[in-house]
DNA sequence: TAGTGGTCTAGACCACGCT
DNA sequence: GCGTGGTCTAGACCACTAA
């Protein structure tokens, strides 16, 4: 049983006063014991009538919230046993776009593994992209993605360096090899959508892959965003184009 | 207004009998004459009140069916003035993700122009992804798509020579710019959505693009599918990766 | 068997767009 | 003002899950 008390009414500073619907106030008070971690994984939240009953609104009401954030992929149905949170597995979902041919011709998930941990001083391009103040320090990840021991992409990650202090006191072999999930057990980050840009660059040094100007090299420009659509990591990925694979579902 | 008369009564052959709940089947009949072109664009369908008069059904049930609609993008609705069929501005949905840099530097979406139109003997891989009979013929329409009138995308696409028949009657000039609204038009095919998958290939030569073997072109077989989720078209497009920048959305 | 979400009803009142 | 969809209620019964 989750035991955390739902303390909330339904006011919200920026709310107050103004037309908005009942159940996306609802909405909202559900949302915010989600990003709090109240309720745990594995343990259904509060059924419909409790949670009609703690915020005086009918259960008409409660369903249509709910509804909202499982379209949303926050929370998870289940028939006869309770609604969900939702942690999404990351394999499935942003990666699964991202395969290489792998020895067995089969695509496949390259492996990350994060080599350095660096700060800098803020950058105008990537502050102004991740909506940071124009002087806010940054903090970049150096990452390579192996499939079968050789290095297909190398990507640069930038983050906030106020977001994401924590990962600064950890090594960077003790990064894990989903780095989304990690950013959220580690800093409170939850990366829940994210806008890709595919092109090619030709003019470039790439020691980790090995390449010299005038190669041919995919680029892949990736701005994720949490749930309140604010961007928290821009990535830049370089990666050989043989055996690269994109694959999209449109609509 | 709409005079098309309803003469559905919600039972379905494959559904007689079978635990479908209603609003499914209100779905489905509203689909029908949403397939049927019996209403009109432009035009507000029957009210939610008509239509759960005309059902049977409580006016909830009908909202709870015109939502699923909604949310597939069959229809819209307007607050005050009606519910109204949707047909999709091709140029923002499937095209979106598929962008050139043109002479200013600015993506832009590459004209289409038709080449030819052939017809062709069954292929196994292709009739296998179309779900055609094995021994069904096919139709194939070459394609380039030009950005500052130079050729940066040479497509080969293949349909089912039964349901595109129509085609063969247009000379290859009167093809329109886009494909999917044109598709609509001539033949009652409605492209719906499309799975993509990008790579690269280098050993081909390809006149319209004037590559010789060892460049390297990039590929994308696009399976495109209508509302029921049956493919319709298979497409292989090659194109020079100067410039060539892809979008996607994740989630 | 008890409790969950899934479906369905029959109302009410509100906000918006048109005329 | 009138008709549309938007929101909200307070019930009912069903289907599934777990103990």
């Amino acid at each position: 049983m989750n035991n955390s008390p739902i303390v909330d009414d339904l006011s919200s500073s920026s709310l107050e006063g103004l037309r908005v619907p009942l159940y996306e106030r609802v909405r909202l008070a559900i949302q915010r014991h989600l990003v709090a971690h109240d309720w745990s994984a594995g343990v259904p939240i509060p059924t419909e009538q409790e949670l009609a009953r703690e915020y005086d609104v009918s259960v008409g009401t409660v369903r249509k919230a709910v509804e909202c954030l499982v379209k949303d992929g926050l929370l998870v149905k289940k028939q006869g046993r309770g609604t969900f949170i939702k942690r999404p597995d990351f394999s499935q979902s942003l990666l699964r776009f991202f395969r290489y041919r792998g020895a067995t011709d089969a695509p496949v998930v390259p492996t990350g593994i994060v080599r350095s941990v660096e700060t800098y001083a803020a950058i105008k391009s990537i502050n102004e992209a991740l909506h940071l103040d124009a002087d806010a320090p940054l903090l970049k990840l150096n990452r390579v993605r192996l499939v079968d021991n050789t290095v297909v992409l190398s990507e640069e990650i930038w983050l906030s360096e106020e977001r994401f202090a924590a990962l600064k006191a950890i090594p960077a072999k003790h990064f894990d090899n989903l780095l989304y999930p990690f950013y959220d057990e580690k800093c409170g980050q939850f990366v829940f959508s994210a806008d890709e840009t595919l092109s090619f660059e030709s003019q470039l040094t790439n020691s980790m892959l090995h390449a010299e100007p005038g190669e041919l090299l995919v680029k892949i420009v990736r701005i994720a965003y949490d749930v309140k659509r604010n961007p928290i990591e821009y990535r830049i990925t370089y990666g050989r184009p043989e055996n690269f694979q994109y694959q999209v579902k449109i609509r």
